[in-house]
This record gives C-alpha cells, structure tokens and sequence, in this order.
DNA sequence: GCAATGGATTGATATAAGTCAAGGGGAAAT
DNA sequence: ATTTCCCCTTGACTTATATCAATCCATTGC
C-alpha cells in the first residue's frame, strides 16, 4: 500500500461512482482535495469489519470481495466489487463502523473519500443525496433477494445462481477464470467446499458446466438457469 | 378497510416517523393535506409485495408482520412492526415495487403518504434527507445481522433469538403473549413448524422458558442469550 | 351439543448437507 | 531436484433438519 495519487484528479476519473457525475464544479473540486489513493496486493485486507468507517472507498481497478465475519471464524462472502462502486457499508450511519470487510483478490487501486465530505456534500446537494439513496436501497435490496436464496434454495440452486452471477455481473463471460477457491465459493453460497467440489463435479457430469480448478465455462446456460431458480 | 382520517393531524399526532419531527410547520402541512387513514383486521394485508410502491405507510396503532414471498409457496418473516416505523422498502428506489408484504397481526390502524411527497420534503430538506438515510441504513444493517442468523447458527440459536427478540423490542416484557402462530415462528427463524415445537419442548425441560400455545414467558434470560449467541 | 376448522404436538422416517480423514497435484521456495 | 504449501478431490460417516402421518385440543359456527 503505497500513497502517491495515480489518477489527476476526479473531473477526469472516469471509474469513480456514476453519482459524482451530477457534482458541481466546486464540489468536485472537494472530492479531489481531500481523496487519497492506495494500492493492494491480492489478499490484503482494504475495509476491515468493525473499524470506524471515517473513509468511502472506491476501487478504480481491481476485484475485491465483499464478505462478513460470523461466528467461530465463518464468513459470508457478500458480493464482488470492482470500480464504480461505493464500498461504506450500512453501519456508516448505524455505529460508524464499517459492517464487512473487504479484501483484495487482484491488484486493487483504491480511492480513499472522507466521510464528512460526503456528507457535507449530501446536506448540500440534494440529487447526490438521491443518488445516495438509490445507491443504499439496491444494495439492500440485493440483501433481500440473497437472504431468500441463502435459506430456501437448496445446494445446487445456489451454487448455479453464484456461477451465473460471476457470468453475467463479474466477468461478462460465459467462460471466466474462477478467481475464488472452492472455499470462497463456499462462502459465498453458504456451503462447504467439499460440497462445492461435489455439486461442481454433478453440473460437469451433466454437461452443463466445464469446471477446471482455475476457470468455468457455462456449456448450458439455460438449464444452469433453471437449476438456480428451481433451487 | 374504511377511510375517515381518526388522527386530527400531523401535528398533535406523536405515532408516526421520528423523522417527521424536524419538517417545517409549511412541510408538515404538505405531508397532513396527503395522507390518508385506514384500518384493517387481523391478517388482513396492509402492503402486497409485487405492487406498485406509491405510498409510506406508517402503522399508528396495532402490530404487523412484515415479510417477504419466497419460492413454492415459502415466507420469510423479516420482523414484527409497531408504530413510529416507515413501511415502505427498498424497492421503492429501486424498481418501484415493494420487496415485501405486511399482514396485520392485530386490528391496525395506518397512515398512507404518497412517496411524491416524501420525495419532494427529501430534496427540500437535508436533515430528513438524512434521516431517510439513516433509516434505510438501520434497515439493512440488521439484514446484514439477519443474514448471518439465519445461514449460520442451529436451530436453538436461531429460536432463542427470535424469542429475545420479542422480548427485547417487541414486548418489552420476559413474559408476552405469543401472537405469532408455530408456523410463523417458523417462517421467521427458516425452520419447520414441527422443529419449532420440539426446541420449544427443550428449552422449556430445560427451564429456560415456559412455553404456553399462546405465550412465552423466559424464565433464565441469560441461558437463553447464551444459546442464542453460540448459535 | 356437535361437527368443523385450524393450530399444536408427537413419533417415525427420509434427506440434505456437514465433517473427517486421506490422498493428489501444481506452483513456489530452497 | 526436492520439499513445502495450498488448494482440490474423494469416500465414508455423522448430524441437523425436513417431511409425513396421525392425533390432540380449543375455538367457532350451526
């Protein structure tokens, strides 16, 4: 993690969040004052559960999990986030912690935003406190359709519908490198990752997926769907 | 399900959302002159998920559950809502349908205020602005705590926390009539009812409750917080 | 008073999914 | 070249939890 600013500055940025885009020069100007960058290795922890949340960080490239620390060490991996997403987590306005943490899995170039700017910026403007908000309700909204997936899917339900997200919202392929190990996957879907490896095995078996260790190639996309929402 | 407002006006009416207390006696007025009353019986349906999203809807007497459609026929209750809470979800600001429904418990009385209104005091004023965020964070920190419940603690864990939170932020009391049914105590701890009557049957051999049909009364709280915390 | 209804309870059984233990393979370090 | 480490894979076994079927019990309606 080093310091030195990479990006000139926001009116030029474009990988910064789409809610900046409706910002007046000025307040631009206050952004790019008071942003700092930083850079991570894969796995190196960016945004740790439970610190105090004084920054929003943006990515500007890279790929990082989302994820929560439960109970006796188990995770739950949340979602992946790249560049154009807010990462601050709903506890910013709750206790001022942040409520997951984040963690590299690429390289990471991260833009690190002071709270109080923000907030200085949503008491002032109010199409970006809009923004903001439509930003907080899809990411809860997202919260609603998982926790439904999580507890009554079955296993195979949710490992397709985790495949087909990394298709269709991650990797914008249907033959991607599988950046996560068994056990994230794991995390991700709720599952063991013995159990990751069988069902994987079963969807190969049925030639519906090509799974290697390091990629995934979806060879039946629509019964892949089928499987995901029957659960 | 009838229509004459029962509450005189916003002003003199102390049930409805926090937030409301900072508006401007002019912004009130706005919110008074577009609101509209009604009543409904037990487990009648307040708000459809699915439907369009047009109206806040604040309970101002009466408890609702508050709960969310899943697959084959399957719910998921989020939480039991009182007064003083906004009813409305997070997709209201994102595909203008509610994500979930409400279901009168006991005979309730509601307020409807259209979300044109409510947009408009939002980007008039930054302090509701704010606590319209604040709220929505609240909201989706505990599906965050909720997530982790449900995917990663047992049964009794997950029972004993439901019964604490009835206790704790429902009630107010270790000794509460029971209005949910087994079976909806099942929908909102992701177990069968039949699972919810045998922990039941445990916890009260164990005396750390006593468990009529139609009441709970905790008789060792901290036994209960233990199981509820070690999942 | 008596059926009808909807919930509560119980025991037996089935199934899903986790855990444990062992082995395999590839990449990096020595 | 060999060791080390980390992940992946597999099979056997255990456990948690759901499902099914039957019964009970209290309330409501006739």
């Amino acid at each position: 993690m080093y310091s030195e600013n990479v990006i000139s500055g926001c009116e030029v940025c474009n990988r910064c969040w789409a809610n900046f885009k409706g910002l007046s020069a000025e307040e631009l100007e206050l952004v790019n004052r008071n942003r700092y960058e930083a850079s991570f290795n894969p796995s190196e922890i960016i945004i740790k559960q439970g610190s105090p949340s004084s920054n929003a960080i943006f990515l500007t490239s890279g790929l990082a999990k989302v994820y929560m620390e439960g109970y006796s060490g188990r995770n739950l991996l949340i979602n992946l986030a790249e560049h154009s997403t807010l990462l601050a987590g709903p506890g910013v306005h709750v206790n001022s912690r942040y409520c997951y943490s984040v963690a590299a899995i690429t390289h990471v170039q991260a833009c690190f935003i002071s709270f109080d700017v923000i907030r200085t910026i949503i008491a002032g403007n109010p199409g970006f406190a809009l923004g903001f908000i439509e930003d907080l309700s899809e990411k809860a909204f997202r919260m609603h359709q998982k926790i439904l997936n999580l507890t009554q899917k079955k296993m195979h339900g949710r490992l397709a519908e985790a495949l087909l997200y990394f298709a269709d919202e991650v990797f914008h392929s249907d033959d991607y490198e599988m950046l996560l190990t068994r056990q994230e996957i794991g995390e991700m879907t709720n599952m063991a990752k013995e159990s990751v490896v069988r069902i994987l095995g079963e969807l190969e078996n049925e030639k519906i997926i090509r799974a290697m260790p390091r990629s995934v190639k979806i060879l039946d996309k629509d019964k892949l769907r089928v499987i995901s929402e029957k659960g």
